[in-house]
DNA sequence: TCGTCGCTATATCGGGGCGATACAATAAAC
DNA sequence: GTTTATTGTATCGCCCCGATATAGCGACGA
């Protein structure tokens, strides 16, 4: 689960520490991860010792150049940072403490390919938002396959409530709470609804079919 | 949290066995809880340990009468298991096999009562759809606490995502996962205010100051 | 100038949830 | 009469989470 978030980070954005990325997962994919440091370390070491990234000395502007503008990777604290430089160019190449980055190798791109096309039956809604909110690095079929397959498991758990007792011995407030979680479900499966469709209109438009 | 769950269905329901509380969990309450046995039988064997539940041997309805209608404990297996229980008549006493049933003791009612006023802050959607399923058992000001408490911290999340980027550097799919999850808690928070006016109706009229 | 507050940053630990798996008895179906 | 489904208990390893420790650095005010 962390590790497809971290590969997909690592991807897209290159060059990243630790702190970046929880802050990225935070702000960037917002109400989806609220990863803590306490699987965020583990999973970057796990990945390390499978090779799947490297870390790598923070890219520091100190060694980039005295007149460079921002360097492209590490935007984030770029700015600040190259200030810093300026600051302490007297004193540098001393008291340059560990700041570890991580990048995607080779092995990782292969891993967070299988990750994402990743084909496990029970599907948690964490890991579909991840593979969703990473889907433009899937090919337009997968994608399709990727939404049908999570549309055809929420319409199971549906009929499943449906069909089994549906609100038997159960008072106001339980059912109430299974009411709501069953509108959110159906609510989850309009939306699919609207992907898929969105997503075959390209489909076909790029076959030549509608044009 | 799947305390909570155990202690709140044993309170309810009385004398359940591991099997019968992961079924409860997932027909009664549907799509709340997935539970596996790999953490229902770990925090049973925690909760007696602790005293709050109390092992016994399954209420087996060859012991109750041979002429007794179906008991009401067991409610769930009790018809079949009478019908066993006429076929196995003759070679009753032997090699009837342990079926751990569970109860609450006081101990366990004390746990259930601060498990479910709880005030912790930071509090996942799952144990909260489970105070909220046990609410009767909560004061009426408990009630309208816990509600308003879930409301505040939706809120705070989606102003959150508002304020922060909202969706900067995000590509077509992470922004749909972004504002669907965002429509998610908008419809949580609507919900809740429902739920919110309902209760503090109910207070209102129970104080005499309407009705 | 000194405290202290808040942000950046890395790391570990215990507790607990999950999926997989094993085992076993019995009811139903074929 | 053998397979198949259901009921039932239990454990294992993996991973996630919250709490906690540590520390450099910028900013703001006393």
């Amino acid at each position: 689960m962390l590790d497809l978030a971290i590969l997909g980070l690592l991807e897209e954005r290159g060059e990243l520490h630790g702190y970046q990325i929880r802050k990225q997962l935070r702000e960037g994919l917002g109400l989806l991860a609220n990863v803590s440091y306490g699987s965020l370390y583990p999973a970057l070491a796990r990945l390390e010792a499978a090779g799947a990234v490297m870390a790598v000395e923070a890219t520091d502007p100190r060694e980039s150049l005295s007149e460079s503008p921002v360097p492209p990777t590490g935007s984030l604290s770029g700015e600040w940072a190259v200030l810093r430089s300026r600051r302490a160019g007297a004193s540098r190449g001393r008291g340059r403490r560990s700041k570890k980055a991580y990048v995607i190798t080779d092995v990782g791109r292969a891993l967070f390919a299988d990750l994402l096309a990743g084909s496990e039956v029970g599907e948690d809604a964490r890991t579909f938002s991840l593979r969703l909110a990473f889907a433009r690095h899937l090919a337009p079929q997968a994608r399709l396959t990727l939404l049908q397959r999570r549309r055809a498991q929420l319409v199971e758990r549906l009929a499943d409530v449906d069909v089994t007792g549906a609100q038997e011995g159960l008072d106001h407030y339980a059912r109430s709470v299974v009411e709501h979680t069953a509108d959110g479900v159906r609510q989850d499966i309009v939306w699919l609804d609207r992907l898929i469709e969105a997503e075959q209109a390209v489909t076909v438009t790029a076959n030549g079919r509608i044009a």
